[in-house]
DNA sequence: CGTTCATTGAAACGCTTGTTTGAAAAAATA
DNA sequence: TATTTTTTCAAACAAGCGTTTCAATGAACG
């Protein structure tokens, strides 16, 4: 034996990390219910027993993974919005700002992780339409807060708009916005070819600019009557 | 014994038509891998070997309960589709004629579900999210064909502009609605109490202006280029 | 080297799942 | 009424689920 030859498989990263990560893979392409503590055991090449030893229980696991993926979007929004409002000194952002500080971050995650593009974008989307209770009250942690800041910056923005106008409009231009994200991966079938996924920016900048345009419309056609 | 009392909950639908309806709502609130047999039972009242006996399987319950859900909504949008063709003579349909002929069906059927209003916007979104495979499968029979007469329809109403931005547009537009319909339920949430869900007639019509809106100023700032 | 601790591994634990069975009941038909 | 067909019912089936157990293994440290 040549000093120990290197294992065939040998994990590169902790058995924690790759849990996580498929964790990931498998909420985004089957769902809570869907996933299994075995199928996350195959695909992060671990022991079934693995994940309950580092976290516990299968619903700690996925609250962890969600936690991990969804923080630094929404600290990026923040740090974006932030930008938007000192780089027009006193004057509140345009709605365009506004909501490219919302969803431009979703994008910039999905280009970043490279493998299965898409992933990201349907786990996001996921975590608003799965039925479990438990991801509904994570969820509420998580977007609550987010919600309530962009509430405050449109009405600084468009401050002849009546209250529930603004909010019903921002309501549809995030259900938009999740909904975009979720039905994606069939812009192929449903275009029957014309259109293809591939390209992230613009497929982010055509969704920036759809909700932005609602948005207006309906907020403006609401206030001048 | 006085002439044999009627039983406590005698059913008077046949079981059949109970299980489908339970399926329906079960489907709505769980999803199709939260949904179980025996849930559908009980709230059917029904023996657990009922489902099986009269439709096979719980993929052949689930099937035609979507099939008897979605079929007369996309005869309605073709009806109201015709009508506005009819209306306008030989003038092609506004584009928020075509988006209320696909959206205002929804509307119309769940008005009519007094029984839990909300969830038939669910079960028709749910259909859009769920990753089992065999759901993908219908939803691509049921609505491939509805997907290719609203494109000719919007390609005749804005002849100037490129395919591929109608395809886009389109896309975004099918995505904001099931976005909206699957998000509706957290709409008080959302605001925060200050909108609430109960008219179903505001939040269609609100639903149908914005992505109106969102379409129309997409696909002229694309053609003005 | 010996000891301690963290991690892995295979097997099993209850429990729930969709489905099947075969007899009982009900309904329909003659 | 007698016979056939359809429908219900309780019970069981194998398979898959999340979780637990405990011995084997690895790494870290004195």
């Amino acid at each position: 034996m040549i000093s120990s030859p290197p294992k065939p498989a040998k994990p590169k990263f902790a058995t924690r990390r790759r849990l996580i990560d498929a964790t990931a893979r498998l909420f985004a392409e089957h769902g809570y219910n869907g996933l299994t503590m075995r199928s996350v055991a195959h695909e992060a090449d671990a022991n079934l027993a693995a994940a309950n030893y580092h976290f516990g229980s299968k619903d700690a696991l996925v609250l962890e993974m969600l936690s991990e993926r969804i923080q630094p979007i929404n600290k990026r929004r923040i740090a974006l919005l932030e930008e938007a409002k000192q780089r027009n000194g006193k004057l509140a952002p345009s709605a365009h700002e506004i909501f490219h500080s919302l969803i431009f971050p979703i994008g910039e995650e999905i280009a970043r992780s490279s493998k299965s593009r898409w992933s990201l974008a349907q786990l996001v989307a996921r975590t608003f339409t799965e039925p479990v209770c438990f991801i509904e009250r994570m969820h509420q942690k998580f977007f609550s807060q987010i919600a309530k800041i962009y509430y405050q910056e449109l009405s600084l923005a468009f401050p002849n708009a009546p209250t529930n106008e603004i909010h019903w409009h921002l309501h549809l231009a995030v259900s938009s916005m999740l909904g975009a994200l979720a039905q994606h991966r069939r812009l192929r079938d449903f275009t029957e070819g014309v259109c293809s996924e591939e390209e992230v920016g613009e497929m982010i900048n055509r969704l920036i600019r759809f909700v932005t345009n609602g948005f207006i419309m309906g907020i403006n056609s609401s206030s001048a009557e």
